[in-house]
DNA sequence: CTTTTCACAGTCGCGCGGATGGGA
DNA sequence: TCCCATCCGCGCGACTGTGAAAAG
C-alpha cells in the first residue's frame, strides 16, 4: 500500500482538546477530504490485492479516541517499541492507530450491498471481498461473500432451514460449521463476505448494519477477545448489538448470529500472547444459531430500535441445550466470528425457500474472540469487570465510585443496560450515554495534566491481533463527516514516541516500561465506561485506587513458537520502521482497513511466521514479558506499581471531550447510505 | 502442566408483601 | 373507616470473575 498517500487522510479527526496532536502530519482533514483520501486508498488496495498484506490496521483502528484511553497494555519501550505482552504488539496494524470511525461515530456498519465501485457509498469504501488476504483456505482462492456464503451455509440448509420456525430455525443451522465448511474467510474476507452482498439478494432491498457498541468491542479486540463458555451458559460481553436499516418496512425477517470459526486454528495463551497450537477441531458439533426472540418480525420492527443480543449465551455443553434458551455450542481455545445474519420470511416466519437471496449476512471482525473456559489475558479480564455491569463488585474502586449521589449514577443495571435500548421502541438512543462513554473517557479536569501525553490512543497497535475494522472505520469516517480529525497524531518526530501515546508518562515512571504491572488499565475511565457521568464517581475518589496488576508468570516459553498468523502478522518491516512510520500507519490503518477489507485484509503472508527480526525486538523485552504472560489483579493496596500517577490521569481533556460528544446527537447518528 | 469444573462472594433488578399516606 | 396508590424492605434469582480443586 502506498502509506504515504493515506496517511493524511488516514489520520482521524479528534478534538485537539483532548489528544493535543502535535504531530506534524496529522493534517487537518475536512471529512470530505478523507473520504477521497480512502477513495485513493481503495483504488490502491485493490491493485496490490494479491501482495502479501498485512494485518493492519484493525489495532490502530480499535483504538478509539475515548478508548485510546488507557489500555494499559501497550507501552513503548524507551527505545519506543512497544514492549506489551499484548497480542497485536507484532501485528502491523498496531502501527496504524486510528481509525476514524471510532472518533467519528460510535456505529460502524457495514452494509450489505455490493462493493460497488460507488465511492460515495460508504460501504464502498471498503474493498471488502476484494482483497484476498484473509485466510482463503486450502484452495487459496479468495472468497467473495457469495462464495463464502454458499460454503458455509448452503443455500438449501441454512437459508431453507430458517423459515420454519426458531426452533427449526436452529436446528437447521447447527451444524452450519461442520466438517466440509470452509471457516469464514476471517480475518480480511469475513467481514467483507458479511458486508458483501449476496448476489442477487434482498430483491433491492440492501439492509446497512451498524455495530452499536463497536467501541467497547474494539476495545476488547485490541487485546483479542475472550469469552467465557461454560456448561451452563455463558453471556457474551460485549453483547452483540445492531442496528439495522434498509429493510423493507412491511416485509418479515428473521435475525439471528451465527458464530462461526474464524480461522483453522486452536490456540493458546503463551508468553502473554495468543498463539496457534495445531488445527481447530471443526468437527465440534451443536448448535451454532442464536435466533433473535423477536423474530420474526417487521422491518420496520427491527429498524426502530437497536437489535440486541445481550442474552445470548455460549456453551461448551453439546448437550446442552436449553428449551429456554438458546445456547451457542463452542469449543474452548479456538477464534470464533459472529455473524448476523437477516432473513426475510413470510408472516410465519417461513423463509422463501426459492428465494435464497433473500438472507443476508454481516461480519464485524472486531466481533471475533476466542473462546475460554477461564480468561487468560488479564487484559480482558480487567476490561469485563470495568465495562459489565455484573462485575462491577469486582471493580477496585467500586466503593468510591458509589459514594456520589444516586442521581449521578447512569450506571446502567445489568439488566437494564441490554433492555433499555432494545425494549424502548424508538429509543434507538436510549443508550446513547453508555455509547458515549465507550467513546469518552469522562475524567475529571484535574486529570487533564496529561492529556498531551494521552493525545494518542494507547494502545496502539499492539494489540490488536486482528484488525479489520479499520474498513469499518473508513467507511465511518468516510460517511460520517468526521467531526474530529486526527493526524498522525502521534508524537511528534521522534518514531519512538509514536506508539506510546503515554510514552512520557510510561517512561517516567519506568515501571511501566517493565510492564511488571499494569498500567491504569484503566480505565478508569474505562471502568466507568457506562457511567457517563464518571467525573462524579472521580470527585468521590474514583481512580484513587485502581487495582494493580500482578502479572500471572507463565513457566512456558515466554514467546510462543509461533507467533499468530494472520492476526498478529508480523510487519515486513523491520520494528524500527514500524515506529517510524506509525503515525502514517495508523492514518493508513484505516486506509489499509479500507482497502483490503479490514482485518481481512491480512494477506496469505499473514499467516506466515513472525519474523525473527520482530521477535529479537520482543525478545529484548522478552525479559520483560516473559513475566509478563499473564496478569492478575492485585488488592487495591497493593503492589506500589500501580500508584503510577500516569494512570489515573489517563484522559485529562475528558471533559471537554464530553461536551462535544455530548453536543448532538449527531455522534451517534447512523451513517446513512448515499 | 494445561484445561476444565465448581463453589464462592459480590452486585443488581425484580417481585412480593407490608407499611404509609391521601382521598372518598 | 375503607379503598387505592405509593413507598420501602426483604428475599430470590441472574449474573459476574475468582480461586482452588479436579480432570485430562
Amino acid at each position: 500500500m502506498q502509506l504515504e498517500n493515506i496517511l493524511p487522510s488516514a489520520s482521524i479527526n479528534l478534538p485537539k482538546t483532548f489528544y493535543n496532536l502535535s504531530s506534524s502530519e496529522s493534517t487537518t482533514n475536512s471529512p470530505g477530504s478523507a473520504q477521497i483520501d480512502y477513495q485513493d486508498v481503495e483504488r490502491t488496495e485493490s491493485e496490490t490485492t494479491n501482495g502479501p498484506k498485512k494485518y493492519s490496521g484493525v489495532g490502530n483502528a480499535m483504538m478509539g479516541e475515548g478508548e485510546s484511553d488507557n489500555f494499559s497494555g501497550t507501552k513503548t519501550a524507551p527505545d519506543g517499541r512497544k514492549s506489551s505482552p499484548v497480542i497485536g504488539e507484532d501485528d502491523l496494524t498496531s502501527s496504524r492507530r486510528y481509525n476514524i470511525d471510532e472518533l467519528g461515530s460510535d456505529r460502524y456498519f457495514i452494509s450489505s450491498t455490493q462493493p460497488s465501485t460507488d465511492v460515495a457509498n460508504p460501504c464502498s469504501l471498503f474493498p471488502y471481498g476484494q482483497t484476498g488476504t484473509v485466510y482463503s483456505g486450502s484452495n487459496g482462492s479468495r472468497y467473495s461473500a457469495s462464495l463464502h456464503y454458499g460454503s458455509v451455509l448452503p443455500p438449501t440448509g441454512f437459508s431453507s432451514a430458517v423459515c420454519a420456525s426458531r426452533s427449526q430455525f436452529a436446528t437447521g443451522y447447527q451444524f452450519g460449521q461442520g466438517p466440509g465448511c470452509l471457516y469464514p474467510p476471517y480475518p480480511g474476507t469475513g467481514s467483507g463476505i458479511s458486508s458483501m452482498p449476496i448476489p442477487g439478494s434482498a430483491g433491492g432491498a440492501r439492509a446497512q448494519v451498524y455495530l452499536c457498541n463497536r467501541p467497547l468491542w474494539l476495545k476488547f479486540h485490541r487485546h483479542q477477545t475472550e469469552m467465557i463458555i461454560t456448561k451452563q451458559g455463558r453471556r457474551m460481553f460485549p453483547f452483540l448489538s445492531f442496528n439495522i436499516t434498509g429493510l423493507n418496512l412491511t416485509a418479515h425477517y428473521n435475525v439471528f448470529v451465527e458464530v462461526v470459526l474464524a480461522d483453522p486454528n486452536h490456540w493458546r495463551f503463551q508468553g502473554g500472547k495468543w498463539v496457534t497450537c495445531g488445527k481447530a477441531d471443526n468437527n465440534m458439533q451443536g448448535n451454532k444459531v442464536y435466533v433473535h426472540p423477536e423474530s420474526p418480525n417487521t422491518g420496520a420492527h427491527w429498524m426502530r430500535q437497536e437489535i440486541s443480543f445481550s442474552k445470548l449465551k455460549l456453551t461448551n455443553n453439546k448437550g446442552a441445550n436449553n428449551n429456554n434458551t438458546q445456547m451457542i455450542v463452542l469449543q474452548s481455545l479456538h477464534k470464533y466470528q459472529p455473524r448476523l445474519h437477516i432473513v426475510e420470511v413470510t408472516e410465519d416466519g417461513v423463509e422463501d425457500m426459492s428465494n435464497e437471496t433473500k438472507t443476508q449476512t454481516f461480519t464485524f471482525p472486531e466481533n471475533q474472540f476466542i473462546a475460554v473456559t477461564a480468561y487468560q489475558n488479564t487484559d480482558i479480564t480487567q476490561l469485563k469487570i470495568d465495562h459489565n455491569p455484573f462485575a462491577k463488585g469486582f471493580r477496585d474502586n467500586y466503593d468510591s465510585m458509589y459514594t456520589a449521589p444516586e442521581s449521578d449514577r447512569l450506571t446502567p443495571s445489568p439488566t437494564d443496560s441490554p433492555r433499555s435500548h432494545q425494549i424502548v421502541p424508538g429509543a434507538r438512543y436510549a443508550m446513547q450515554p453508555f455509547f458515549q462513554d465507550q467513546f469518552v473517557n469522562n475524567l475529571p479536569q484535574n486529570h487533564r495534566f496529561y492529556a498531551s501525553e494521552r493525545a494518542v490512543p494507547q494502545t496502539n497497535g499492539l494489540l490488536s491481533p486482528q484488525t479489520d475494522d479499520t474498513a469499518a472505520a473508513a467507511a465511518a469516517s468516510a460517511a460520517s463527516a468526521q467531526r474530529w480529525f486526527v493526524g498522525s497524531v502521534q508524537q511528534t518526530g521522534s518514531s519512538s514516541k509514536l506508539d506510546l501515546p503515554y510514552d512520557g508518562d510510561y517512561s517516567t515512571s519506568g515501571l511501566l516500561s517493565s510492564y511488571g504491572i499494569k498500567p491504569l488499565p484503566l480505565q478508569t475511565s474505562h471502568a466507568l465506561s457506562y457511567y457517563p457521568d464518571s467525573a462524579a464517581f472521580m470527585a468521590a475518589g474514583w481512580g484513587s485506587t485502581r487495582g494493580a496488576y500482578q502479572r500471572k508468570m507463565t513457566t512456558g516459553l515466554p514467546w510462543s513458537p509461533r507467533p499468530s498468523p494472520p492476526a498478529f502478522a508480523e510487519d515486513p518491516l523491520g520494528a524500527k520502521d514500524k515506529l517510524q512510520d506509525e503515525g502514517a500507519t495508523a492514518a493508513a490503518a484505516a486506509a489499509t482497513t479500507t482497502t483490503t477489507g479490514g482485518v481481512g485484509a491480512a494477506t496469505t503472508s499473514s499467516w506466515m511466521e513472525t519474523p525473527h527480526s520482530l521477535k529479537s525486538v520482543d525478545s529484548t523485552d522478552s525479559g520483560v514479558y516473559s513475566m509478563v504472560c499473564k496478569r492478575r489483579r492485585l488488592s487495591p493496596g497493593g503492589s506500589s506499581t500501580d500508584t503510577s500517577p500516569t494512570i489515573k490521569c489517563e484522559d485529562l481533556t475528558t471533559d471537554e471531550y464530553n461536551k462535544d460528544s455530548q453536543k448532538g446527537m449527531g455522534y451517534y447518528t447512523f451513517y446513512t447510505s448515499p
